[in-house]
DNA sequence: CGGTTTTGACCAGCGC
DNA sequence: GCGCTGGTCAAAACCG
């Protein structure tokens, strides 16, 4: 169901300003691995505090806010570069099977597209891969999908229909 | 019942 | 420094 999608990549102003090519991809991606170190990322969950939810008894938001940590979740530096790739396809529903699970964690509206932007994330434990979907308000068919980071696993459907064509169409990241 | 989506708030970067 | 914009969080709702 999604071949017939991605082969309309030209374009590439809409993906993204600043955006050039990158030679090939399932074959090379010559340090792409990068290890997005997962060592930091439990903590965030620990706290609770946050201000919203007043409901009624409003007594006792906002309890600690000490080191709140929500996001940014690099302490170092350590994220400056995350390989990002994005692409374009052509399809009616935005998200379309590459064999991976991923859990929608967000959705905004950003600002000359009338449709909202998703944004998902690899399900799979330790893998910090993250990606975003987003429909161009011009082209109703066009869906552009950008990806973020390397998986650490392997794919759980054959889906290798989708790799054939991961390598043969233009891929391009931005920094 | 457990995982996923929904959805408003929060927050950091950047431009002004 | 302030306000806008985009990205993320997390609690509740939702769904199998």
């Amino acid at each position: 169901m999604l071949k017939k999608a991605l082969m309309t990549m030209n374009k590439q102003e809409d993906i993204s300003t600043r955006s050039y090519l990158l030679p090939n991809f399932t074959n090379g991606f010559p340090g792409f691995r990068e290890s997005i170190n997962s060592t930091t990322s439990t903590a965030k969950y620990a706290m609770v505090g946050k201000k919203k939810v007043m409901e009624g008894g409003n007594e006792e938001e906002e309890k600690n806010n000490s080191s709140v940590g929500k996001k940014k979740k690099k302490k170092g530096e350590k994220k400056v570069k995350r390989p990002r790739f994005a692409f374009q396809t052509r399809s009616q529903v935005d998200i379309l099977d590459d064999g991976y699970r991923w859990r929608k964690y967000g959705q905004k509206a950003v600002k000359n597209n009338k449709f909202p932007r998703s944004y998902y994330r690899c399900t799979h434990q330790g893998c910090n891969v993250k990606k975003q979907v987003q429909r161009l308000s011009k082209d109703e068919g066009i869906v552009v999908t950008t990806y973020e980071g390397m998986h650490t696993h392997p794919t759980e459907k054959n889906s290798d229909n989708f790799e054939q064509i991961l390598s043969q169409m233009k891929i391009y990241t931005r920094s």
